[in-house]
DNA sequence: GGCCTTCTGTTACATCATTGACACCCAACT
DNA sequence: AGTTGGGTGTCAATGATGTAACAGAAGGCC
């Protein structure tokens, strides 16, 4: 209890780096690069190679000491290490225009997230097809998590419905919890949760943005936009500004 | 150059907390609060309250030093601090099911993002309305960008489109860039971006979901889930296991 | 008024993450 | 064979972040 140990040992920030590495790898993957060094493949993912080496580090060698990583051997590798080496059956409660948008994007299941069942309460929205899933009424979520094993839910709902859906997701076996719902979810021991919360994102952002305009107020009151200069994303790799 | 000079001299980490202290804060407002100290709003955010007082102290003193916040003082200075004091018109590019997802999310206006715009450049969804809005040509975002002074725009484009798109948008004026495609989108100085990645996001709560199901399966094969127990948000915020 | 409690602002410390440095490894070439 | 060039694994140093400790202010109470 003292040490965080969540999970396992291998720290936040690499764990949030792993999904963009088996990205850009198999983006590599599938036009037909072999090879891969670790300076080539942390320059196009704009961060140091010692990082993605040190990164690396935490799951022992992926080859030989002296030669560049296999993208065939890596590709799996890594996502054995994800936990996406075999498809993680996903469900989807809420059935709005963000679940729908979610049960839409085919590239979920391409990524190892086959959605295999959606549920609402709205009687006007059970019944509804989306790719072939039927919207389903809520009271049968339970069975089909068993069935289909689910392993991850993704809440889609209004936020003062986030918690009892959670909760009811955790009775019926979910093990990961994906909350899109602006809430603080209280969950028992061994379930995991992310939050995307995207009005915090937004807002982030404007931050940035209220700054980028003091600064052009400042610095040249009648200036045009600065002259072009790459960026390179970083923090948990989801923001920039320069 | 040599500091990260991130826009502004505040820590990464704070930045993303802001948000969420602000949406407590108007929780809190709604409910008739008027003071609040730094340990109550921490707890209620699974945060120390050394942390908020660590970062409100990069903004200058909220209130006199001996009292607790007040609320009513303290929602505002936020708001002004984030940049949404007066409301920060957004468009959307990518009329897809993301894209009318976020359209339809009332939310945004209320929290400050009041979507001015929606665009696509399928002839099928043009014209469409969405909350009164119609989906416009792409070819109209500059001038919508101009007229209504929009400074964000979000990206719901595929991939492949995700580059041009920013590469208009910032052409156009756009100072803030909130991209759901999964590319690296190289942007000018003076632009700030933000990806907000889902499928990574996924990806982490996928690794997490195999480090407790490997857990269970060492600690006691035939085991129940564990015995409820609180959990607090950490990282960026957004993950949390136990 | 003087004391006590509660609270913040601030500084110092501990922890975690990133970066740089280097030893060793492997293949290719001389 | 020896040597050169590029490569990884590993560790040490730097930098960023989170946490604790404390001095001093404001009000309530005697």
């Amino acid at each position: 209890m003292r040490k965080k140990r969540k999970g396992c040992d291998v720290p936040e920030a690499t764990i949030h780096r792993l999904p963009l590495y088996l990205e850009k790898l198999k983006l590599l993957q599938a036009i037909g690069v072999e090879d891969v060094s670790s300076r080539q493949l942390a320059e196009s993912l704009d961060i140091k190679a010692s990082q993605l080496r040190h990164d690396f580090h935490y799951f022992g060698g992926f080859s030989r000491p002296g030669r560049p990583y296999q993208v065939e051997k890596l590709v799996p590798a890594l996502e054995k290490i994800i936990g996406i080496d075999e498809p993680v059956p996903t469900i989807i409660v809420g059935a709005g225009h963000l679940g729908q948008a979610l049960a839409n994007y085919q590239n979920l299941a391409l990524q190892g997230f086959p959605v295999c069942g959606i549920f609402d309460v709205n009687p006007r929205l059970i019944g509804l097809e989306i790719r072939g899933q039927p919207i389903r009424d809520m009271e049968e979520m339970p069975r089909v998590v068993k069935e289909k094993n689910a392993l991850i839910g993704v809440i889609t709902v209004p936020a003062q419905y986030a918690q009892e859906v959670a909760d009811r997701m955790v009775e019926a076996g979910i093990v990961g919890i994906f909350n899109f719902a602006p809430t603080d979810l209280k969950l028992p021991e061994g379930v995991a949760l992310r939050n995307e919360r995207m009005a915090v994102g937004l807002m982030a952002l404007s931050f940035r943005v209220k700054c980028i305009l003091e600064s052009r107020l400042q610095h040249s009151p009648a200036d045009e936009v600065g002259p072009p200069g790459e960026s390179a994303a970083e923090g948990d790799g989801n923001d920039q500004v320069s």
